[in-house]
DNA sequence: TTGTAAGCGTTATCAC
DNA sequence: GTGATAACGCTTACAA
């Protein structure tokens, strides 16, 4: 459609008032106005309230895209990510855009891909051309160092999203994974669980190390061991949960409980189980982490941790742009960068068979 | 790499090369730079060479900002949705950057509130500030034929994504949802099924009504009919599949299969099931639709139906920008707008149990 | 086919 | 405190 209206600005689309109108309304330069926009501290009370004023009749808003091009920088915040689950994206997303909803601020997504060698090259070229205010790197790309070092490097803001601290925290959000998982533990130990089997995720991931960490802490705590053949490798994906369960419960002395990485794995254990008629939770307990939507949707309901994903990206959000975000955004990013996963119990667990 | 050396270039962001350069460097002025990267067609074979030699000596990559300012239009698409399924929206996410990945576009995401009366003023500004090239909608508010006009009056092309042409071709992409839900339903009577549950998408959803046609219509096919008690309720949540179940399972003479119109109500059925005792597929059939992680992480694994919403995003981008997206792009854009669902069978399908 | 001049709407510089 | 004037990097007239 006619998007290219002219002086009778008839119609749709029809011209926006500019700077210049509000200059002319208000009877101040455009340079006055533009610091209005931009919260300038030296101007009198009654010019700003004039401009404001002129503002407000007018309908004005700033174009952002000349704002872009004068302050080199445009006014989004990207996010980067190669995870694999896409609830954890999508809540993150919803995350930051209830931080961002009432700013001049926009989201912009970019998928990339870990494995590539052209990862950086990819990135960098993103980042050059889009030029946003900062970016957010979600796990597992949130581990790459170089990934933040070009960041710096590009004079882009970053934050890097964890299961436990990546970075000082200023360019961090993250979680206590590995407290939570040793609570969720200690709740099967409490049971009376002995023999607990553990599922690993991918190797090379923080968040699999927290994870197991968490886990041999519990287990250490109760004079525990975990036997290799109860130690099952995983990759966050339902097939491997499928190999693991299919290892471990063809076990002389199977466990009786399994912690599983991720929901998605544990999802892929209970399968097993009830391909074996072993009842869940009566001769198996299994705990899952994620609280995806998996978890609630197989049968019996998955004992899980909470990952506050949604408030993670609303605070990596705050931490990247405090000053776009209207007063009260700062503040919160203020209170320090780890936030609380919780242990969600459900139908998945009980004490042991002979208990 | 190092694409910004200079003389006085110090640190990170030091001096891209500009237009400018461009043109002083292959000896042409600026505006024919600036064809060549528009790909003007009035150009000798000679200069576009010389100048995209310069381009290539040079790293020259065009600002996108300054770009959006002249254009008053910024190189960005926009995918607008309220959509529950976070993999569907992850999916087509994913659809999109793969149509767009080797061009200039970026990928804006905009998450709405369908309930929200202030919706079109939401949406209006959103358009008004970031002036995309076009925007996607994805369903449910693709049904929204306020905001289709609303982008239309913006000057903002748009792509409406649906289970059902909603549009004309150029505004839609969309699936062929009532066929294959048809497909899928006479495969449960060809098995021998005859009292077949159906429980319903919520009110309102174009989606929820195409696959409420398709089932009915496999039913007359074979001169079947749907009891007012066989048909629940349903709304797309797990909780409304297990209200269904509670209802249809109780029934004297409950249904031998049941479709649900999409898995998640499929995955609260079967939990149902499961609870009850009966046997999943031997006592009961299930069909779900979306192919969506949870209909393989449930057991037995769900059979449903694949909804091809990946390439749907990609076509969307490609029938949003063509011009944009390289040479052939537009050639695929022109087979038309609607793409296969297919009907995926799994496990939890099987004849009734007397059959 | 190519070049020149004039914006696009904002911010930065540096006087006043 | 405030205002001319020159950027910012590119595109669209309109000539040549």
């Amino acid at each position: 459609m006619a998007a290219q209206d002219r002086p009778g600005g008839k119609g749709p689309g029809g011209k926006q008032p500019t700077i210049n109108d509000v200059a002319a309304l208000a009877g101040v330069s455009k340079k006055t106005v533009s610091r209005v926009i931009n919260r300038s501290e030296f101007l009198t009370d009654k010019t700003r309230a004039a401009v404001e004023q002129a503002i407000e009749q007018l309908g004005f808003v700033p174009n952002p895209q000349a704002r872009a091009l004068a302050f080199r920088r445009n006014f989004l915040i990207a996010l980067l990510h190669d995870n694999p689950n896409a609830q954890t994206v999508l809540n993150f997303q919803r995350g930051v855009l209830d931080a961002i909803k009432d700013s001049d601020l926009a989201l912009l997504v970019r998928p990339v891909d870990r494995g590539s060698d052209k990862l950086l090259d990819d990135v960098r070229t993103f980042l050059e051309k889009q030029r946003p205010i900062g970016a957010m790197l979600l796990p597992p790309i949130s581990e790459n160092d170089d990934l933040a070092a070009l960041c710096e490097n590009l004079g882009v803001r970053y934050v890097r999203i964890g299961s436990a601290p990546l970075d000082d925290a200023k360019h961090c959000v993250s979680s206590n994974d590995r407290e939570v998982v040793t609570v969720a533990v200690r709740s099967l130990v409490a049971l009376g669980h002995r023999r607990i089997g553990f599922v690993r995720g991918p190797v090379g991931f923080r968040s699999a190390a927290e994870r197991e960490k968490g886990f041999l802490e519990a287990l250490a705590e109760a004079g525990l061991d975990l036997p290799a053949e109860l130690n099952a490798p995983g990759n966050y994906r339902y097939t491997a949960g499928i190999e693991a369960a299919e290892a471990l419960l063809s076990l002389p002395a199977p466990p009786t409980a399994i912690f599983c990485s991720n929901d998605e794995m544990a999802a892929g254990v209970m399968s097993v189980a009830h391909g074996k008629g072993i009842k869940v939770p009566g001769a198996l307990s299994i705990i899952g982490f994620d609280d995806s939507p998996t978890a609630t949707h197989i049968w019996p309901a998955l004992s899980t941790v909470r990952w506050p994903i949604r408030e993670m990206g609303a605070r990596a959000a705050q931490t990247l742009v405090p000053d776009f975000l209207g007063p009260g955004a700062k503040a919160a990013g203020d209170e320090g960068a780890v936030l609380a996963s919780t242990f969600v119990e459900r139908q998945s667990v009980a004490p042991p068979p002979e208990g």
